[in-house]
DNA sequence: GACGCCAGTTAAGCTATCTCAACACTCTTG
DNA sequence: CAAGAGTGTTGAGATAGCTTAACTGGCGTC
């Protein structure tokens, strides 16, 4: 299972990501993006942002000439769309439908959005329509869930169906309250 | 918003995770973890298994002398059945929850395992287990949500409760059936 | 006890992403 | 149109995580 070794071949990493969310978010502000404007936005050097400028443009994200503006390509705007979507779906989901704190929800957001699936974030949009509409089923749900205090409270082995063997709560809950704990950050 | 910079700063990298959770497993099955059994289990070459295990020994992950068998610490320990436990969660929820395939599942599960927070994997459980429990309310959502076909379907701005202004579904969807697609990989 | 084998280590090198310092370009202003 | 301010680029150096190649350590064999 190599699974894991694909972590190094995604379409863009973590921080291109950002640098075409900088982009569009520059452009749809200020009308412009320059590297001194990316630089500022990202709180990183104006050199290092000329050499990721490179490898967009290698990989035909964006054009930038010498001196000049930074432009989206096609494909670059669509990235950073998705991204930007995937990130607004998964923050709102985790707020809204399981109740997590903002700051927690922004902060896990931006660490995921760019390794979600666009069909993992369709199905959240999905979920997270249908929880908050008026559907009687919905409403129900939400209530009885709201109602209930937490998962596997009186565990034993098999007694969760989600669990069965052994409780994964016992391993997650031991770091809850260390804000900064996260198997990252 | 410096958030996405702290990408960088995580507790451990997405490659440490994965050794972590192959000594734990190796350690499980075969009773010792060795430098080749874990290059052999994760794909890699020994020379990088020897250079991440000075890595993690420095954190305080393992222990490890020269020519002898890797251990876990409990730090070390708790951080594999963390990762590992968010994995199940996700994997879990995406797939029964979610219904997406399970190949997706394992890989999005694979890609964010460790850079979801506890709080969020301990809630995602409570409402998977809630879910799939025999509750009433939870029978009838599933039943109702079942039926609905997807979300989105005659958007125009404002007409969701999830999306509001723009359609998220619009930027998701153009990259759905391209497997590969993900803001990475 | 010299030989060879396998496991593990070291060394050197690659890519990605970042930094700082120094240099180059552009533009504004008088 | 030339000086200075400010913007952008280059270059060198750091760290992480990998690779290959070559070396070392420990053991069993004859």
């Amino acid at each position: 299972m190599d699974l894991w070794k694909r972590f190094g071949e995604q379409e863009v990493s973590h921080s291109m990501a950002h640098y075409l969310q900088a982009v569009a978010s520059l452009k749809h502000e200020k009308g412009h993006a320059r590297v001194g404007d990316i630089a500022t936005h990202l709180g990183v050097s104006k050199s290092g942002v000329t050499s990721m400028l490179r490898s967009l443009q290698t990989r035909g994200l964006i054009s930038h000439e010498r001196y000049g503006c930074v432009e989206l390509t096609v494909s670059g705007q669509r990235l950073a769309e998705r991204t930007e979507s995937s990130r607004l779906v998964i923050t709102r989901f985790l707020t809204e439908i399981l109740g997590v704190p903002e700051a927690v929800a922004s902060e896990d957001a931006c660490m995921i959005e760019h390794l979600v699936s666009p069909a993992v974030s369709i199905e959240l949009l999905r979920l997270t329509s249908f929880m908050r509409s008026d559907h009687a089923a919905a409403r129900a749900f939400l209530l009885a869930y709201r109602a209930t205090p937490h998962s596997c409270s009186d565990h034993s082995p098999d007694a969760c169906v989600v669990c069965q063997t052994s409780c994964l709560r016992d391993s997650l809950v031991r770091d809850i309250g260390d804000t900064t704990a996260r198997t990252g950050v």
